[in-house]
DNA sequence: AAAAAACTTGACCGTATGGTCAGATATGTA
DNA sequence: TACATATCTGACCATACGGTCAAGTTTTTT
């Protein structure tokens, strides 16, 4: 209907123009961090106005906000391939993988998220202090279990999931380090493939299991 | 005063100052990023008028240069311990002991160095493609060499420094999200022990090693 | 003691930044 | 068509920043 499309144009206009900014934001605050990235910088990246990004977002810290949030919200949809259901070699293993994948195709989220820790989490500490406190908190109570049933070998939780995020987003956080190391030419596909079975084989085999 | 202290002093007062400087500025810096620290808050860190800091520094470029050459420096001194004489396990896990130690001492260190690779290395670039590339190449080999001899996992050794390299940064650079995570508390030297031992054991074990 | 060198600092300056706003234009509604 | 609402944008502004400088004070040298 006329009515129907009209609103779904309105909607879509809206939307569209800030994911466009939000992809721009993205990148920039990755490259920049947020005090580095101005508003101009973004806007040129965005091939708009510096007017209309204030449009669309009130202040550069909204933008940023939303950048934050966006990663968070990809993090945690990802964090669901650790189904607990399916246990320790085949749950761990998966989870490697989607953050692996995550590590390439959104470097610039994880590299915004890691400035936002290390500046010591400003803007989304109340995200720390719930979703993540509590995803971890579950998931280390069926490590626990796992260890109890004698399906891994005795770890602490917290340390295993470190390990597991700071190996995977360290190849998008450090990726300019691991391309300047290999030769100044950024990982082919066989070398992802490469990457993505040696963090599981050492972490894997490192807790007592065998990799699938 | 007496005069070998005036003498003594004398050569102190730069050299002193200087080091009041390179500390407040480090932490300002990991804390607020390259863009984000101002020279006024380096200064209020440490206790001086701004216009002090560019009489010993002349730009704040020059004084992060010294910051995150300093880091580089300890680093790579810190690397010796990767003593490839002793043999895969007694040399990884010094290795490992070391870079543990370094992340909490010098976690301000970490962090400016993180977000220095994060944003692109704009200014250690000639470290990374010099004295990090040919030791990371001279330690593949040796990691190369126990493989052949049966001393541990066909492991790709570039995929396992950066596992050692991540594992023990990430206590530094995202040491607020494991605070908040540990109950909003930092490590206890029991806790530092544990995480120590966690690393050690996983990393060790998962390329076939028994840790020492 | 006096000249020189090193250090300290408040006041100042040009520039770049985040954000505002009024007016123009496009889009949807009746 | 006439009206209303959403979108766009150049020009503008107050502020904060890195850096300078001249006038001082302290320290070292002769």
């Amino acid at each position: 209907m006329v009515s129907n499309t009209v609103s779904f144009h309105k909607f879509a206009k809206r939307s569209q123009n800030q994911k466009i900014i939000l992809a721009a934001a993205e990148k920039v605050f990755a490259e920049a961090g947020y005090a580095g990235a101005t508003t101009q910088l973004i806007a040129d990246v965005a091939n708009l106005p510096k007017a209309n990004i204030h449009y669309y977002f009130k202040t550069k810290e909204d933008l940023y906000r939303q950048v934050v949030y966006n990663i968070f919200d990809i993090w945690m949809e990802a964090a669901s391939a650790f189904d607990t259901e399916l246990g320790p070699r085949e749950a761990l293993s998966r989870y490697i993988d989607k953050k692996m994948d995550l590590a390439r195709t959104h470097p610039y989220g994880s590299k915004v998220w890691a400035t936002e820790i290390i500046h010591g989490a400003p803007i989304i500490q109340d995200y720390l202090e719930g979703q993540l406190l509590e995803w971890s908190q579950d998931r280390s109570k069926h490590i626990q279990r796992w260890i109890e049933n004698g399906e891994m070998d005795s770890i602490d939780p917290a340390h295993l999931l470190y390990m597991i995020w700071s190996t995977t987003q360290h190849y998008a956080d450090f990726g300019h380090q691991i391309e300047t190391l290999n030769a100044g030419k950024p990982y082919s596909d066989a070398q992802w493939q490469i990457a993505k079975l040696s963090v599981k084989t050492i972490i894997l085999k490192g807790i007592g299991l065998t990799p699938s």
